[in-house]
DNA sequence: CCGCCGGGTTGACGTGGATCAACGAGGTCC
DNA sequence: GGACCTCGTTGATCCACGTCAACCCGGCGG
């Protein structure tokens, strides 16, 4: 099947498209030319909305797409035999979902939506294809996949040899980070999960999430009210992170 | 520069090849043609000995190759500013390293040898060239990253939630089971890493290594001496796993 | 309006693993 | 062969976090 020029672009699928897409910066077209961007668009064509708490796969669903965040936010999270199951991550517009999948063709992981979210469906068979043509996508593609697994390095070093009070300290300034990338304020958020979902990710229980965020604000680091969260001090957090349990 | 055909293939070149080498079943070239392999010969030239200790590369370091482990094991290890550090994985042969530093093209971890080794060198922009080229070269190397994205859920799983008795369990059954592979014994195997590497894979302080498998010794689940392995009941290491704490 | 329910906070208490410390076994260098 | 050094084992004690439990708050349905 030929793509490209050949196939014409109708206007209503460029508005969903990357080409149009204000999180180009973010995902997965970072860098590439424009002309790119719309080799890219001719895959990129379908989108799916999910409710809160639908999920967008399951583990043991066979794998066909990966999917971008456009609206929302999800968690992964990974299930064990005996019924225990621990969340490996939560994704915001622009970030990859899926990318687990590739390597048995079936998802590992199920991944749901923490709010009404919409994703981009991106056909890894023709994502494959296309960066076979597209030098530089090929290389984005790459790109995302490392840092993934530079991401989950660091949450390794979290939960292998970080402190409760630092763990969620780390947690507080990667949303942050990650708010500011996307224009919004680094110092005033809104949670979309819940205490017990922070546990999970940073290897405790609900009770001590919800003490640390009590002791921050203590310390006048933080405000909390529920899952509003307002940072006050942001060089004492990093500072947390810097001091060794010894 | 032409590949392929073009470029005269000596004896020397084909024995140290990944169409020549006994690891193709577990390493990049699974899944591919013969003539396809052939092809990876022409950029997997060169090989890398690295004696026990040395750096195969350090976190900071411009990242140009991959490296497929020919002989002998590594372990990845990511620092932290306060000079923390943790190990985030063991590698043994056939298994890849340097995948993180695609996200950057630097390292972001150290890769130091267990024992003496080699490696082959596989530079990544050819390796990349190559599979524009050859499908299942690039589904191949596509499913080795998604592989270590899912490794590193696991380990995430096991820093999260699982306790000391059953993360060693999880090490050792993992183990087994890449030993095995190996066509060595499931059962009997000597361990290239100290008990301090083990516990900073693991989440957990030599001592409470130490005492871990002692305590299998005690439960006739293994015998122990110094970094000798023998698994005597494999069922009821096993079994541990499902143990859930409560 | 009231009752319910899920999510969050806080306190009292228990415990798994960290810490500190002593000692033993093997390897290496003179 | 002796001195040293790294690695491993084991015991005693401590403490960070888990566990259990009470209670609070806000939203929702009847």
């Amino acid at each position: 099947m030929q793509r490209g020029a050949t196939i014409p672009i109708t206007v209503a699928d460029l508005k969903t498209a990357c080409s149009q897409c204000n999180l180009q910066e973010l995902c997965l077209p970072v860098g590439l030319e424009n002309a790119e961007i719309e080799q890219l668009d001719t895959l990129v064509g379908a989108r799916k909305r999910i409710k809160r708490h639908q999920h967008l796969y399951r583990a043991g669903d066979p794998f066909e797409a990966i999917y971008a965040v456009r609206s929302g936010s999800f968690k992964t999270n990974v299930l064990f035999e005996d019924g225990r199951d621990q969340v490996t991550g939560f994704q915001m517009s622009g970030e990859i979902l899926g990318l687990d999948g590739i390597s048995t063709d079936l998802h590992t992981c199920d991944a749901q939506a923490l709010e009404d979210s919409e994703v981009c469906i991106i056909p890894f068979a023709q994502l494959e294809e296309l960066s076979r043509e597209v030098e530089s996508l090929q290389h984005q593609f790459h790109k995302v996949m490392s840092r993934e697994i530079v991401r989950d390095h660091s949450v390794m070093m979290l939960l292998g040899s970080m402190r409760a009070e630092e763990r969620l300290a780390a947690f507080l300034l990667n949303l942050s980070k990650r708010f500011t990338a996307r224009g919004f304020s680094p110092a005033e958020f809104h949670l979309r999960m819940t205490r017990e979902e922070i546990g999970s990710y940073l290897g405790l229980k609900l009770e001590t999430v919800s003490r640390a965020f009590s002791r921050f604000q203590d310390q006048n680091l933080i405000s909390v009210q529920q899952k509003h969260i307002r940072i006050l001090d942001i060089d004492g957090l990093k500072a947390m992170l810097s001091n060794p349990p010894a």
